[in-house]
DNA sequence: ATCATTCCTGACCTTTTTAGTCAAGAATGA
DNA sequence: TCATTCTTGACTAAAAAGGTCAGGAATGAT
């Protein structure tokens, strides 16, 4: 299991984005640059990000892209879904030729450990936000943000 | 992110096994039929639990694979370790061309988002053993397991 | 108006990973 | 002794990830 580039590409776009949030629009080939991001891939990710509504473009000389709204409404669920489709994929009638014999139905136990692990990451991206990530990088606040305190229960 | 084959299909052939666990070895043959898993391909899956130590295999006729411990000991983490070599794979420097002018380092705060996912879900996979699986699909406990329990805080 | 800037679209390519197959061989128990 | 069953490792095919490219259209600056 792993983040791919496209995920990974995203974030720092979007948080680059955040951290320029009422100045100018940014574009794109700047953005290949600061965040280290192939040019050319930089923009085919943009768009998915505009597509989601996560940011707006503007066309022209001194255009670029912004954020369609403050960082404190932006998460990292909504930035995977933009560039994945889907944070988690559904496991059910993946494995099984059709959906003859499927192990998933019906009395199966599996499933549900993979739906719920599908909650779990989804209900984990929800809670980041990319003013949280921000404010986490200037070192603002001393103590840590939510999303990165201690587990709760057992070990 | 997704759950692949070998990681569905691993767990497939564990919980026939912990389900025929104190009885006789299962032939690999077996399983790939009662778990609607390739034949040529559940050998494999099979050599690699071994590997890890979660399967013992028997030669000979009558022989087969049978679970080196009770299903009580054995987590989803472990088969998912197993299959796949780890359970989440770092980010870091995956998507910096070497180290040079790495996003990750330093005063970079996204590498903890996805640091602290891979910790979530290996808390959670350690949290699903077999039995626990056995014991959802038996139905014989009324009530849902602890790792199908509701998530504790917010919406 | 013109023109450099910047985004838009979609096709294309390469590499890596996933998923699955195959065959020869060695150990074991009946 | 021999059918059964695992062992090993190489091999292949399909899908996904990762990245490139080119032609075009909109916009703002001058």
């Amino acid at each position: 299991m792993r983040i791919t580039s496209s995920i990974e590409y995203a974030t720092r776009l979007m948080v680059t984005l955040a951290a320029e949030h009422g100045k100018a629009p940014v574009p794109a080939e700047r953005l290949a640059e600061t965040d280290n991001v192939p040019a050319d891939y930089v923009s085919q990710i943009l768009v998915k990000l505009r597509r989601a509504g996560l940011v707006t473009s503007h066309l022209g000389s001194s255009g670029g892209y912004s954020l369609s709204r403050t960082p404190c409404k932006i998460t990292i669920e909504q930035v995977v879904r933009a560039v994945d489709g889907a944070v988690f994929e559904e496991v059910c009638e993946r494995y099984d030729d059709g959906a003859k014999d499927c192990r998933h139905q019906g009395q199966c136990a599996i499933s549900p450990v993979w739906t719920r692990l599908g909650e779990i990451v989804t209900r984990y991206f929800e809670s980041v936000t990319l003013a949280a990530i921000l404010e986490q990088k200037a070192g603002s606040c001393g103590a840590s943000p939510a999303w990165l305190e201690k587990l709760a229960p057992g070990k």
